[in-house]
DNA sequence: TATTGTTATACTCTATAACTATA
DNA sequence: TATAGTTATAGAGTATAACAATA
């Protein structure tokens, strides 16, 4: 059958798509994290900084939700985004507890730019696919993490 | 145009691939962890002693290689291994700064228990898919890791 | 009583340097 | 000099519990 696969070292370990996606991601994660690194970003505080600009006034609670992270995880990453000057805690109207996080004109712009290097790290590390191909795989990526 | 998807709360970062690959794999990592805790194995632990099964006499640092691990990490895992009866560190012949790396019959035997109980897990948390979408995926995330 | 942000903590995974014994 | 296995260590990611302020 000329469907038969040269043996991987990894035998039949990589007949697992588990295992394939996983290493799939870290070979995708190598990558971005050299192109994030000139932003001083990592890949979660680069996703932080996106959805704040997309979504000015979110609170810290709903952004860990939509990250899928621990509220308590998140706190370092909104310190040193603040620190940096790239976002800002503004009081929330109506409920002293919460936050509104809103983007500084400075961490909209650096979230233009680092998107734009994270589009050219896609190409990158997807090229080797068609773009029917890269529709292909967003799909059925979607399809599995929305289980 | 129906292609619309709703907005999810990470926004725009859902287009990125490479965000989907993470929280695909993430659903993925946490099924296969609680599958796995019967065996008391964990995914670079259960992906090392099938390797061992597959490839009796593989030396750590190939097997290392294998996995895309350090070998300083991997150390550890085969103290776990071993000392579970599992797999046992023989004398590689001709050189004594190996270990020929054996697989005992139980480890054998939990090797293929634990292979039908990954296969399983496979089949709920890729269920969504049909057979085609699987070696699609399959086939497509090759493509990636092998970059 | 419940929620928001926070601190502390612990566990896993990963990466690097340095050591030993052997080659 | 180089390689195989090992140890130690540090950084990052992740998960849980508990607290103060506020609702």
């Amino acid at each position: 059958m000329d469907s038969m696969q040269d043996a991987p070292t990894d035998g039949r370990l990589s007949a697992f798509l588990g295992y394939n996606l996983k290493r799939a991601l870290s070979v995708v994660q190598a990558d971005l994290a050299q192109a994030l690194a000139q932003f001083q970003l990592r890949a979660t505080s680069f996703s932080a900084l996106l959805i704040v600009v997309e979504r000015p006034g979110i609170n810290q609670t709903e952004l860990a939700e939509a990250l899928m992270i621990e509220r308590s995880n998140l706190v370092q990453i909104i310190d040193s985004l603040a620190g940096r000057g790239l976002i800002e805690r503004t009081p929330f109207p109506g409920d002293r507890r919460r936050h509104a996080l809103m983007p500084t004109a400075e961490g909209e712009k650096l979230a233009e730019q680092a998107r734009a290097v994270v589009s050219d790290h896609e190409d990158r590390v997807f090229g080797m696919l068609t773009p029917r191909e890269r529709t292909d795989l967003h799909r059925l990526l979607t399809k599995v993490r929305s289980v």
